[in-house]
DNA sequence: GCACTTCCGCACCGATCAGTACGGAAATAA
DNA sequence: TTATTTCCGTACTGATCGGTGCGGAAGTGC
């Protein structure tokens, strides 16, 4: 099954529960999880799933095979939750521009973000959710799945606060939401695929605001 | 060195010379190589540079690896031929919507035959220049690179084809060709993004037809 | 027929892949 | 201290990676 990553977007943040106690037993953990996670994320930005190596992996991350193992599992569950903290950090543009009071507002900051994401200089160009697996042979086709599968959880996310829009009257009755969601979608992805190849954010930015130019009238 | 993809385009196609004697000297080749070069390509679009291992290659081929490697050189050679023959084959309609008349039906030329071919039912969804290598470890930055070139190459073309329409006035004077150019590319390749995540061809078609509504006017 | 050239299937190369067994070290609770 | 629990570095597994050496087979011109 695939998980369902947005689920803090809709639910709020809740950080997992830790035990009561400190210390539960044994040697503790001799690494930040965390920060271990954080460069994980960023090799599989960088490199894709198949393109990661496991010594890749370790290597950034700064702990050994085993301990990778113990921490997060295998790859693909490795892959898993560096998604999850991608769409909580890098991705958290997402819901920043569905908290925008109009439509047009969602828009604009949902493209502004994806340029933003897409090209920032001290990390990987491009997004995550689409580089990390778009064509894929057999051992990767569970990575290529989950992001399939994560972009249109976006897209759905997108179609639900257009819907409110039209409901309140900020979007014209007769409106489609799924399409205006979809081409959003579209376009940011359109960005991702040019910032991967070098695009400027500057010339990034303009693509965005063309895109938004026949947005429908407030 | 990158080659240059769509000289083909500029140049008018012209199939490469062969000897004058039919049989030069010695056994023939046992296999037809556009065939195989054909299912080569496919395997690539579906799979990817990394994830298109030498064994899918050549079983989609019908050929042994020696056969592979004496007759199209090494992988990486492969992948650049099989992207050749993408160019002239399924992404044709790019030369095809630069012949038509006015700007904006170059546009709308472009984008519809992006849906159509990223669509195609007996195809990979997607598109080869995008998902044969976006992001990729060490050994794929070489097939990665190519593709980045061979989109700018279309950004390239497009522009030039805008520059002319502003210079013939079909395009309003000031009109940043360049801008219209990647604006294009970005849309469709947010549509191939779209169609190898299984997006429908309707829906696609509608996504295009929604970012050419804010076209210039003629 | 001959001599010659090329093709191509089989078997193999070293390197790397993801994943694991093991055991000493380290930190806890008692 | 002692017992217990977990951590994690080393070394290894079988499988697969891209790429090759070899030699018999098959087709060519003479």
């Amino acid at each position: 099954m695939i998980p369902d990553l947005h689920r803090s977007v809709r639910e709020g943040y809740h950080p997992p529960v830790r035990d009561q106690q400190k210390a539960p037993i044994g040697r503790p953990r001799g690494f930040d999880a965390d920060k271990a996670l954080e460069q994980a994320m960023r090799v599989f930005w960088g490199q894709g799933y198949e393109g990661a190596s496991l010594t890749d992996l370790t290597d950034a991350m700064g702990i050994s095979r085993t301990s990778m193992y113990a921490a997060f599992g295998n790859k693909e569950d490795l892959f898993q939750q560096a998604l999850q903290r991608y769409t909580d950090g890098p991705a958290a543009y997402v819901p920043r521009a569905l908290a925008e009071p109009t439509a047009r507002q969602v828009a604009t900051a949902f493209l502004r973000g994806s340029v933003q994401a897409t090209t920032r200089p001290d990390s990987p160009a491009g997004c995550l959710g689409v580089q990390g697996s778009l064509a894929a042979g057999e051992p990767g086709r569970s990575a290529r799945d989950t992001l399939a599968a994560w972009r249109n959880s976006g897209i759905a996310l997108l179609e639900e606060r257009f819907q409110r829009a039209v409901d309140e009257g900020d979007l014209p009755a007769g409106t489609d939401p799924g399409l205006l969601a979809r081409y959003l979608m579209t376009v940011a992805n359109g960005i991702a695929v040019q910032a991967a190849g070098g695009a400027a954010r500057a010339d990034l930015h303009m693509v965005a605001d063309m895109a938004l130019r026949q947005w429908p009238p407030s």
